[in-house]
DNA sequence: CCGGAAAGATTTAGGCTTCAAACTTCCGCG
DNA sequence: CGCGGAAGTTTGAAGCCTAAATCTTTCCGG
């Protein structure tokens, strides 16, 4: 999604082509349609101004910033799998990766020796730091259009967007 | 994402987290966290269930869906990579496993050697008619945590902060 | 004490995604 | 005509992601 497609033409997307639709569809379609789009748009440019800024990708800026939360402690894989909801498997990889480039360090516990605790090392705390200023930035530029009772009211809503769908999810699990 | 990650544990995602957090921070960053978390919920729920039930992916029916609404013209690669808004690249692979599948035929263009057609074969309209009838109902059952007006007002606001998102990126990169 | 279930982590296979580099075909201009 | 750039597509390298299988270590009940 970064980039408008490297064709640098005008781009369709499959929102505003549903809103030109024969019409008489769902309206939670629309909405769904648009929330995708807007989530993507944004996550895009986000991980399109890593890579330029930073040469690194949103996987390993989350991880670090699962990281720098923990504190000195540091996490497990597999705590830090749960936190980033994402799978087990998918955790060693970025982890063996920040490793590689010293940004983070693995830590064996004596008393569990299955569970290695996952620490920043004083360069990634720095490098994080520096991201995480940028990324802040970032964000706050692209929510200007919305004045702060718009992001109220946005935040509100997808509070309960969040919880029906938890709910639906749970309910359909069962 | 889609399941919460295989160990069945409690999630705590990095939304709760930072709901946690010292505070004081960007009220923007946790807009932005929430925004993110609901599309990643309701994404990973869909592309289960289309596993489950369908046996396919996301992509695959996206791109499917962008083949039925163009009718029996079918659409060039580089058409369909606009409107799903995904690279060049990525549309090669993703219509080569589909035509594999037998739910999209390619057609030469004899006008225009270069840029064949993709279309949906008689068993590809048929598939997608099922996986988009549970399509449409899956977003409204999970979506039904939101009244009408709910989703009105929320249709409203994601149509503010996306135009809002695009005048950012449009202006970062004059 | 010991045998098996449970927990943490890794591996494997398959798919998605991007960027960048190549390739083919088309088109316009000299 | 013929050549160079533009357009459409493909390929390759790298990374992200999942589910499922596997391995190691721990824990617990008998």
């Amino acid at each position: 999604m970064s980039p408008p497609p490297p064709d640098g033409a005008a781009a369709v997307d499959m929102e505003t082509l549903l809103a030109d639709a024969p019409a008489g569809h769902k309206q939670e379609l629309r909405l769904w349609l648009r929330l995708l789009a807007c989530a993507n748009l944004i996550e895009g440019e986000v991980r399109r101004r890593l890579r330029l800024s930073f040469d690194t990708t949103l996987p390993r800026f989350d991880l670090l910033a699962q990281l720098e939360r923990a504190g000195p402690e540091g996490l497990t894989l597999g705590e830090v799998s749960r936190r980033m909801m994402v799978s087990n498997g998918n955790v060693t990889g970025i982890a063996a990766r920040l490793v590689a480039e010293g940004l983070v360090a693995r830590r064996a516990n004596p008393a569990d020796r299955r569970a290695g605790a996952l620490r920043l090392t004083p360069r990634g705390r720095r490098e994080f730091a520096r991201q995480s200023a940028a990324h802040e930035g970032w964000i706050a530029e692209l929510l200007a259009g919305l004045t702060p009772a718009d992001q109220a009211a946005l935040h509100r809503l997808l509070g309960r967007a969040k919880s029906g769908a938890l709910a639906a999810i749970e309910e359909a699990s069962e």
